[in-house]
DNA sequence: GCAAGGTC
């Protein structure tokens, strides 16, 4: 009887996989740490264990971080990189359970990562160097059918094409990612008392350039003045307004001669027009998708909502999170879903009327994932789920049940008016077959103005003539979630680590706030970066590593090669650096005080209005208090009370609703809490307790 | 205390 041992890449995979594959749908579950399962199927017996995600990473023998260049590296256990005990015995435990077989299987995902996961845990785990004892099972909605067709069509061998392409982008990122970075770390050591960490990657640096390159847009923006013109008219005794046919007029001059040609006390109604629109379903949830939705309707970080996501998904009430697929396969089994979902009594409406149909065929969007379907809800429901999961829980259903629902309508009517010789506009809209936007509520609701109604030739009163003097807006600041949606577009990082490195650049102080600034000192790098290394700072370098991967995979290339011609032009580039240390550092030390010595500025003084509030620690009292800077030089008199220890008191950029002044997080023993600095706020309910 | 990529 030939034994299998089947890797997943994760322990759902892993339960889902054992059960599609055990005659009984019962297999026996092993395993202390690892979830791993017995299953009896025909004549073979299997084994299905799982990974978490990559148990294996690269490193270096050099561990000083302020030491370059790094050309050596090696694979070595996740766990003796970050000390992590569960990752041990997981690793341990998975030994033990494939120990003896004769086949082995990657399940892993079938992408790059996935192949490469299953790959290390071969080689390095089991020691597996003869691949006819091996197999790859391709897998994508983890569905019984479709488990049990990949199991029965599984490739002898190993992609390794995808493994060397896999590899060869993780040598890349690890040696330009940990060189530069040290590169620029130590380069400000001399110049500081205590260490500051400074990070450079082929997908953070790119994003801040973005950041930067807005940031120059914005500064360097210069408004043009643009003049708007309408007209009041007077419609059964109310007055309405009708806008010039043109939005944006350019010329002050042309203002004057429209004016004058519309001189008229009397509108004629020209023509009335009556236009009907679709609005479309909308497109399953990929991650970013969903990411940007959450913030829109909720203001959810994206990196919050992944965690959400991640939640959900745990405790099985949503599919896998972590997709770029907009698809949903028939394989996930619309109607067992519907039906379950059918059990909330908020949703029972929507899904009888989506089952009166007859026909389940839910919208597909255009983007595809080879490992996952779209997220979509499993119909379960749990009783303990906070007002997050519960909020995004209802997002993620809803917009699946308005996938099966027909495209909404709207109507748009215009009354085009002609004032003497100028054409004026009235515009109103209104939704005339709700469609999926009524499953979608309260989430979307487009605009609606209603207008009167008009006859063509009807002749009404002009009351005014109205114009406005208007400038043009400099480009907006991305917020995380245009952030995310713009890396993507560009093709940089992956959907599960976007949101992360958009966290790193925060936690760096590269950039600050919500909507996002960058910093004097994410300038520094980005011009530090533009003389050194220019490649790194564009979005170029992902797609060379990209076309580098595609024919290490395709057997065009060989991964060595790839690797040495990267260590040579790092080397060169690394050499350039460190005859210029003490300038480079100069530079980016300077920024670094900068921000150092603004970490504990809360905001501008509220008082005087020119000094910084600041939070301070008393010498002599060791109690921590807020004061305005132009205290020390007689200008301002501010000083405010503020929580003491263990609490702790971060300054943040939200200021009070009520009165102004800065906000600060306080975080305590339990939960982070906001406080608004001002002790005579009129906003406080409920006063903060003295704190012993 | 360094990257980006998986996953809890």
């Amino acid at each position: 009887m030939p034994k299998y041992l089947i890797i997943a890449e994760k322990p759902e995979a892993a339960r889902r996989i054992s059960e599609a594959l055990d005659s009984k749908a019962k297999p026996k579950k092993i395993g202390r740490v690892v979830p791993s399962f017995v299953v009896k199927n025909g004549d073979c017996e299997i084994i299905v264990t799982t990974a978490l995600g990559h148990l294996y990473e690269l490193t270096t023998t050099i561990s000083d971080r302020t030491i370059y260049p790094v050309l050596d590296y090696k694979w070595v256990p996740k766990h003796t990189v970050e000390r992590n005990k569960r990752l041990e015995e997981w690793l341990e435990e998975m030994g033990k359970i494939g120990s003896g077989v004769d086949y082995y299987v990657n399940a892993c995902d079938y992408d790059i990562e996935g192949s490469l996961i299953g790959y290390n845990v071969l080689r390095f785990l089991y020691g597996v160097s003869d691949y006819r004892r091996v197999f790859r099972m391709k897998l994508s909605t983890l569905t019984n059918r479709e488990i049990q067709e990949a199991f029965k069509r599984m490739s002898p061998g190993l992609d390794l094409g995808l493994v060397k392409a896999g590899e060869t982008r993780h040598i890349i990122d690890f040696l330009y990612g940990i060189n530069l970075s040290r590169a620029l770390t130590r380069s400000v050591l001399r110049f500081l008392r205590t260490p500051y960490v400074l990070s450079v990657g082929r997908v953070q640096t790119p994003t801040l350039n973005i950041l930067v390159e807005r940031e120059i847009a914005i500064e360097t923006f210069i408004p043009d003045p643009y003049w708007v013109l309408r007209a009041e008219i007077v419609i059964n005794g109310e007055t309405h307004e009708a806008l010039y046919e043109v939005e944006k007029v350019q010329s002050l001059s042309e203002v004057k001669r429209l004016v004058e040609e519309a001189s008229s006390k009397k509108a004629f109604v020209e023509k009335v027009e009556r236009r009907f629109e679709k609005i479309s379903v909308p497109e399953p949830f990929d991650l970013t998708t969903l990411q940007r939705e959450a913030y829109r309707v909720f203001g959810f970080t994206p990196s919050r909502t992944l965690s959400i996501a991640e939640t959900l998904y745990l405790n099985a009430l949503i599919s896998y999170p972590r997709t770029s697929s907009q698809k949903l396969p028939p394989d996930i089994g619309y109607r067992e879903i519907l039906e379950k979902l059918s059990e909330n009594s908020s949703y029972t409406k929507a899904v009888e009327k989506i089952l009166s149909r007859g026909v389940l065929n839910p919208k597909q969007g255009r983007k595809d994932d080879p490992a996952h379907p779209a997220i979509y809800p499993t119909g379960e429901w749990k009783e303990e789920l906070n007002s997050d999961q519960l909020k995004l829980l209802d997002l993620v259903t809803k917009r699946f049940l308005a996938t099966f629902e027909e495209d909404a309508e709207k109507v748009i009517c215009r009354n085009i008016l002609r004032i003497g010789n100028v054409r004026f506009i009235m515009k109103g809209s209104m939704i005339t077959k709700k469609g999926w936007l009524e499953v979608y509520s309260p989430y979307y609701s487009p605009e609606e103005k209603t207008i009167p109604l008009l006859k063509e030739g009807d002749i009404l009163t002009v009351k005014k003539i109205i114009v406005e003097e208007k400038f043009t807006n400099p480009p907006r600041r991305y917020n995380p979630a245009s952030l995310l949606r713009e890396m993507e577009k560009l093709g940089i990082g992956t959907k599960a680590t976007r949101s992360e490195i958009i966290e790193t650049l925060y936690k760096r102080r590269y950039i600050i706030g919500k909507s996002i600034s960058v910093t004097e000192l994410g300038f520094s790098i980005v011009s530090t970066l533009r003389r050194f290394s220019p490649k790194i700072l564009s979005a170029e370098m992902t797609r060379m590593v990209e076309s580098d991967m595609e024919k290490i995979e395709s057997g065009l290339i060989e991964e060595e090669k790839v690797v040495d011609a990267a260590k040579r032009e790092l080397i060169e580039i690394l050499r350039e650096v460190g005859n210029r240390e003490v300038d480079v550092g100069k530079h980016l030390s300077n920024s670094i005080i900068t921000i150092l010595r603004n970490r504990n500025v809360i905001g501008k003084c509220p008082v005087c209005g020119k000094g910084d509030l600041k939070i301070i620690v008393s010498r002599k009292t060791g109690k921590r208090f807020g004061i305005c800077t132009n205290v020390f030089r007689n200008r301002c008199m501010l000083t405010i009370p503020l929580p003491q220890n263990p609490n702790k008191v971060y300054a943040t950029d939200k200021t009070c609703s009520s009165c102004g002044w800065p906000i600060v997080k306080v975080v305590t023993r339990k939960r982070p809490w906001y406080l608004c600095v001002n002790p005579s706020c009129p906003g406080k309910t409920n006063p903060p307790k003295k704190s012993a």
